[in-house]
DNA sequence: TAGAATGTCGTTTTT
DNA sequence: CGACATTCTA
């Protein structure tokens, strides 16, 4: 950042000439405080500032004509993705049983980030998806453009084309953006490494900053090899090499030296810091999953009052960084209980969150009334008794005059195709939609001939609005019914969600006008409101690159779960090293406190499931870690109180009046608890493990497989959950005391 | 058509 | 377990 500032300052390098690209918005908005912060004068705002997303976004709305698109194009994301691909394979009759719309939205986006459009997509690759799916992409793109849509992978794979294909575009913007920062750049993939290339191309003023060892997108298509290939592609590029550590203390860069020194395929580096020692990162098992969230809990009470000998921490200074969003879950039902105040960080987004997909599709309906996925998504929302036979004839009558599915609605509403409640509902709903629409503009000025009807290619202008964005969104949030929707819905909730919609439009007043606002929800907006306090930090170790926090806690290390068995059956010796980069990157984020711990026994699909503690464990320095647990038995003395504690939650769940509120999306009524499920048992067994020359035993339990040392014994359970010992090759109590 | 019951299957990681 | 699809019922 500094290095912006220097440029600034001393070489007469003016803020709008740079243009800045970070992966993440908060890493922009970091970057951006930074700036500010910075000693040097910057007087001006660095305009182009910001995501590879959100930069392409503005770039491709100043040219979409050239790729087909219109410049008001809306942005989907992957839920509308997944949808359009769902009707693609109906369209084409293909069994998405056995070919999974998600695989093919999987294939696509790999395509993208490989910037490969559909006529570029190589032979080698055409037996994907049933040799059907360069075919389905070619579909897709066509749909998209239907409906002057695009996805996230579009967004810059369309600027990659227009660069490619237009070199005046390509110069205008070599001129324009003199001088070019990248951070996390060993997170690049093709495609991104394409739009920087081709815009460094001319000047070739470009400095990226990364880290080898940081590499955990290799699933999103990037490339280490960009890094590496860094100084070929800019001869005469200079070579800094960062080894200080400002950030964290000897041992906790010592414990991530260690396990990193596992990966064979790295740059190598040393890390050093002079920071003071500190205390050694620690390491400590569990019984289960929700032990471990109970301890952590309490260490952080302690942090926070100041008595666990090290310096009181404030909630802000606090992270739990996990492998996996689910495991997020045990972690936010202890805090809620204790009254631990936390934040997700990354999870769920406030724009995907039910209420407000619906209010941003009627508000992209006003905006755009060809919008074809917003207009499916609300026709029924809320019910207006217009089932799937009402809206097939929408559908069928909207393709029969070749127009959208709003002007096909009018239609079937005018030749009085759909009766009785439905039919009169949807008139309200198009008549709704066709005035909120008119409130966009103010009056219309200036009509050249009164014989041209207003279709968009008529010389027509309008006044100024009558109505603010703000208001509109609320009358049509209300004349809709959406609001009472969720008034007089009873679930708990529906309380949250209105003051989700409340959120919604307060947040307009930032905008000129709705247009502006979709995109900035589409492509900014989080579900941080950051009010009320400081909160601890819970998210997953990909969300965390690029932060830091005096204390991080880093649970969940098993073997299975981190490193996950997934990346390691898929991508073998590969994707190990890439979990092992995560591990480097979890452990770094840390300045003065580090917790590493596992659970024997874990809850997965309803079942309990045990894992031996993550081979990383092994790879931690001995002399830099304490282990917090004796080593005898991991958590043994909690197995009887967790025992109760879950069979007495079974007989809970499986009473037989036991009846439950759903309220998910798409889903509504009730649901039994059924009787398959809830399966406890209290099998016992024991397993070790290694940390540096020391050996400690680890009690296992609740049945599944248990391992102990290669040997097991198996447990099953039959329908009814009367368990039953399959295979029993050690006696597992009586090997190691306990 | 809406709601209720039953069936099936999945947990990496994200802009 | 819980999300989602499918099938059954009023």
């Amino acid at each position: 950042m500094a290095r912006v500032a220097h440029l600034i300052e001393h070489h007469g390098v003016r803020a709008n000439e740079i243009l800045a690209v970070t992966f993440t918005n908060k890493a922009a908005q970091e970057m951006q405080t930074r700036l500010e912060k910075t000693p040097y004068s910057v007087k001006e705002p660095v305009r182009w500032l910001g995501t590879f997303h959100s930069i392409s976004a503005k770039l491709l709305r100043r040219h979409a004509e050239l790729v087909d698109l219109k410049a008001n194009f809306t942005i989907l994301d992957s839920d509308d993705q997944l949808r359009i691909i769902k009707q693609l394979l109906k369209v084409n009759n293909i069994d998405d049983k056995r070919w999974p719309a998600r695989m093919l939205a999987g294939i696509i986006d790999d395509w993208k980030n490989r910037a490969l459009t559909p006529d570029k997509v190589p032979t080698a690759d055409a037996g994907a998806y049933n040799n059907k799916g360069v075919e389905l992409y070619a579909q897709y793109q066509t749909r998209l453009r239907e409906l002057n849509a695009v996805d996230f992978g579009d967004l810059l794979l369309h600027m990659v084309t227009i660069f490619q294909t237009h070199p005046d575009v390509l110069e205008q913007y070599q001129r324009w953006f003199r001088y070019i920062l990248v951070d996390e750049y060993q997170d690049t993939n093709i495609a991104q490494y394409l739009w920087l290339r081709l815009l460094a191309g001319g000047h070739k003023n470009i400095c990226c900053v990364g880290d080898d060892d940081q590499s955990i997108y290799g699933w999103r298509g990037a490339e280490v090899g960009n890094i590496l290939r860094f100084e070929k592609d800019f001869p005469g590029a200079h070579v800094v090499r960062l080894e200080q550590n400002y950030r964290s203390t000897p041992h906790i860069l010592a414990a991530a030296s260690n396990v990193i020194r596992g990966n064979e395929s790295r740059l190598g580096k040393e890390l050093w810091t002079d920071k003071p020692e500190g205390e050694k990162v620690r390491l400590i098992g569990h019984w289960d999953g929700e032990e471990e969230a109970r301890w952590i809990g309490e260490e952080i009470d302690a942090m926070q009052g100041g008595t666990r000998g090290v310096r009181p921490m404030n909630l802000d200074e606090i992270a739990i960084l996990v492998r996996a969003s689910h495991q997020m879950r045990a972690f936010e039902d202890r805090f809620l209980t204790i009254g631990l105040p936390y934040k997700v960080i990354g999870g769920p987004r406030f724009y995907e969150r039910m209420e407000i997909r619906d209010a941003m599709a009627y508000f992209r309906l006003v905006v755009s009334p060809e919008d074809d996925l917003a207009f499916e998504r609300i026709v029924n929302t809320p019910k207006r008794g217009l089932g799937d036979k009402a809206q097939q004839t929408i559908q069928r009558t909207a393709r029969e005059h070749g127009v959208s599915l709003v002007q096909g609605a009018r239609i079937a509403v005018e030749q009085g195709l759909i009766k009785g409640k439905g039919g009169a509902a949807l008139r309200d709903l198009v008549e709704g939609l066709a005035r909120w629409n008119a409130m966009t503009r103010g009056p219309r000025i200036e009509i050249e001939d009164d014989s041209v009807i207003d279709d968009g290619t008529a010389p027509v202008r309008y006044g100024p609005p009558e109505v603010s964005h703000i208001e509109l969104a609320q009358i049509v949030l209300d004349e809709s019914g959406y609001t009472a929707h969720w008034q007089n819905d009873k679930t708990p909730e529906a309380p949250g969600r209105l003051e989700n919609l409340k959120e919604l439009v307060n947040q307009l007043d930032n905008f000129e006008n709705l247009q502006g606002f979709l995109e900035h929800v589409s492509l900014v907006m989080d579900n941080e409101q950051d009010s009320g306090g400081p909160k601890v930090s819970i998210m997953t170790l990909h969300a965390a690159k690029g932060l830091e926090f005096p204390a991080v806690f880093l649970p969940g290390w098993e073997d299975g779960l981190f490193p996950s068995q997934r990346s390691m059956d898929e991508s073998g010796l590969k994707g190990l090293e890439e979990e092992r980069r995560l591990a480097y990157v979890g452990i770094t984020r840390a300045e003065e406190v580090c917790t590493i711990s596992f659970a024997a026994n874990r809850r997965v699909f309803g079942q309990w499931q045990n894992a031996m503690p993550s081979r990383f464990i092994d790879e931690l320095p001995e002399d830099h870690v304490e282990v917090l647990t004796p080593p005898g038995l991991y958590g043994g003395g909690q197995m009887s109180a967790g025992i109760e504690t879950r069979a007495a939650q079974a007989n809970v769940y499986n009473s037989p009046g036991w009846k439950r509120m759903q309220s998910r999306q798409g889903q509504y009524g009730m649901s039994q608890p059924r009787e398959s499920r809830n399966t406890v048992i209290d099998a016992t067994a024991v397993a070790s493990f290694t940390l540096g020359e020391r050996v400690f035993h680890q009690k296992f339990g609740y049945g599944g497989v248990v391992g102990i040392e290669g040997d097991k014994v198996e447990v099953e359970f039959d329908k009814a959950g009367t368990k039953k010992v399959v295979a029993q090759y050690l006696s597992a109590k009586d090997d190691v005391p306990f």
